[in-house]
RNA sequence: GGUCCCGUAGCUCAGUUGGAUAGAGCAGCUGCCUUCUAAGCAGUAGGUCGGGGGUUCGAAUCCUCCCGGGAUCGCCA
């Protein structure tokens, strides 16, 4: 349900009914023409640039093909008025039934009015999160593991299976840093002192996994070498980090479909697997890289190393895949990784990272297409940094310390809905900041605030409308006399709601969740303007002492609008609040 | 030096596969409200979209070159 699409298919029609008529040529190609809201909404509701984009392919003015398509888009009984303005555009207004009997179909359809199709029949796989097994998460993770979240869920919303991801950074040096690291706190638990020296991850979350060893192993490791702990250690406190981790998730209100371990491709022939991959393709080579331009780093030797050829596929340089040693570097098994995903058969991928992680993008991006011959798709969506702050002062963080404020931190001082919708008022690539106090500030500032407003406020209008005897259910509102809706006011808000599934696709089409808040807040606006209205014009208040039938269609449309925020803050991952305490 | 991101009103930021006179919220100014529809309302003002050049019917948006801020830069993940 979009009335965008119906009215850009109706445009389309008449199109070719033009082209069989003679008016404009067969044949052309019609999928530059759209149809969207007018900047000015006194060009009309609804406004088409065809006759602009076809005038030139057509040998004809533009003014000539609008002119006839106005006279036929009259002739449809939604329209009320086409007409053609400035320099070829054609504006649209539809009659009030359309926009009246839409506020019956959100009522009838539910959750499900705005969804699209857009990924219908198709798979995408969203990696998120996916920080090392070594800590508790922090805020800088929170950012990550809302937008990727949200923006699974808004393109399930899409229409697409979806897959949520999180790649365990289990295999490489930084799981032995944790393992040395618990057996510090492991010695500790004996009441033996210990050294932490640089490198080391000294936070006390680590306390618990030393007496956790304790209790399993007891003293026999107390003198023993590394080389006989080492492996156990490592596996331990590696699980009990993902344990820890999955709890905070969990908090936030993330759950993954999927963990996959690093570890898991090292010793199976995996990554040897997509290397030879590569290689088939001829993309894998013996070379020594030139050192970066600029400024000579200190240690530089030239060395010959195996290299990825993704020069071949839009990166800068080929990119090394095994140090000079024999070993892997980290990059050769983020490939078979998404080896592994291309061949679990996704059409797109998304990978969400940090912003530290931007010198990544193009070999990673170079290996996917590589990988999949360019037929598999890979977006990555960059997060920018957290800047903390409390009641306006930066909040600062000491990482070496060991003390920084965690997700946990984060939501149990102002809860998961807050944080999920605050993290999603910036654009991923702008950085956010995040005050402890503004964000639960009950006032207009604040979006999180003002839109579950705008969600309570409707609730309190339904429970008043119940008591005045009026069956609230949308099935019941949904056969209101919706005629009765003709305030401009009113229209307005059936209008903010008409663009509710247009949205959705463009923030699908995007991958930018951060525009289903931004398009909330203005949703809530106008419904606050215009319950405030009511205050000076008692006709446009919702509950009409004695006029049922008018109660029935106002209350319809609060409900609506109640519906889409109810839908919206879904896939945030808001729980909608029905009133504000 | 290479690469990527950012630069839009005094401030914080939106801006639809390129659309009409570039928007919102704060702060400012002018009125109104003192309410059980509490956690304000209405209006007003505010801009060389960092700068130059290009592409075209049309550019904040695409290309190019500069300027400024940030991230990152072979054997760290």
């Amino acid at each position: 349900m979009n009335l965008f699409q119906d009215l850009r298919a109706l445009v389309i029609t008449k199109l070719a009914a033009m082209a069989d008529a003679g008016v404009i040529p067969a044949g052309l190609d019609t999928a530059a023409v759209s149809v969207e809201p007018p900047r000015d909404p006194l060009h009309g509701d609804m406004a088409t640039n065809a006759a602009m984009v076809l005038a030139k392919p057509a040998g004809m003015a533009p003014r000539a093909i609008a002119d006839v398509l106005a006279a036929r888009l009259a002739a449809d009984p939604r329209v009320a008025i086409a007409e053609v303005a400035g320099p070829g555009f054609l504006n649209i207004r539809l009659k009030p039934q359309v926009w009246q009997n839409l506020v019956g179909t959100v009522l009838t359809m539910g959750q499900d009015f705005g969804k699209s199709d857009l990924g219908v029949g198709k798979r995408v796989n969203v990696e998120y999160v996916s920080a090392n097994p070594t800590g508790p998460l922090h805020v800088g993770h929170t950012r990550g593991a809302v937008f990727g979240d949200a923006l699974a869920s808004l393109l399930q919303y899409a229409g697409w299976d979806v897959t949520r991801e999180y790649y365990i950074n289990d295999g490489g040096a930084q799981v032995n840093v944790l393992a040395r690291s618990a057996f510090n706190r492991y010695l500790e638990a004996h009441d033996l002192t210990v050294d932490w020296p640089e490198g080391t991850y000294p936070g006390d979350y680590l306390v618990e996994v030393g007496e956790a060893l304790k209790a399993k192993y007891g003293d026999r490791w107390l003198d023993a070498p590394e080389e006989e702990w080492l492996d156990e250690v490592r596996e331990f406190s590696a699980n009990a980090m993902m344990d820890m981790i999955r709890e905070d998730l969990a908090q936030l209100g993330v759950k993954m479909d999927m963990f996959y371990s690093e570890k898991s491709l090292y010793g199976t022939g995996r990554i040897e697997a997509a290397i030879e991959a590569l290689r088939e393709k001829g993309l894998i080579y013996k070379g020594t890289l030139e050192p970066p331009k600029g400024k000579l780093p200190e240690d530089w030797e030239p060395r010959e190393q195996t290299l990825f050829r993704s020069t071949a596929h839009g990166d800068d340089v080929d990119r090394p895949i095994m140090k000079s040693d024999g070993a892997w570097t980290y990059f050769a098994p983020d490939i078979a990784y998404h080896y592994d995903k291309v061949s679990r058969g996704f059409d797109a991928l998304i990978d969400v990272f940090g912003a530290d992680h931007g010198g990544y993008v193009k070999r990673m991006k170079a290996a996917v297409s590589a990988l999949s011959d360019g037929k598999v798709p890979l977006d990555i969506k960059l997060c920018q940094l957290v800047k903390l702050f409390k009641n306006g002062e930066p909040f600062k963080m000491s990482k070496r310390a060991g003390n920084f404020v965690t997700l946990r931190d984060v939501v149990e001082q102002v809860g998961p809905g807050v944080t999920r919708f605050h993290m999603l008022t910036r654009k991923n690539d702008a950085p956010l900041d995040f005050d402890f106090d503004k964000v639960l500030e009950q006032s207009k500032d604040n979006p999180v605030f003002y839109v579950q407003y705008a969600h309570a406020r409707v609730h309190s209008v339904l429970r008043r409308a119940r008591d005045a005897g009026v069956d609230v259910s949308e099935v019941a509102l949904a056969k209101a006399d919706l005629s009765k809706l003709s305030h401009d006011a009113e229209l307005k808000v059936a209008h903010q709601i008409g663009e509710w599934p247009r949205l959705v696709e463009i923030a699908a089409r995007t991958n930018e969740p951060h525009r289903i808040a931004f398009y909330l807040y203005e949703l809530a606006s106008d419904f606050h303007s215009l319950w405030n209205r009511g205050n000076d014009e008692p006709a446009l208040r919702f509950v009409q002492e004695g006029d049922t039938d008018t109660t029935s269609a106002k209350i319809a449309l609060a409900r609506a609008v109640a519906v889409v925020i109810s839908a919206g803050l879904g896939i945030l991952g808001v729980e909608p609040v029905e009133e504000m305490r």
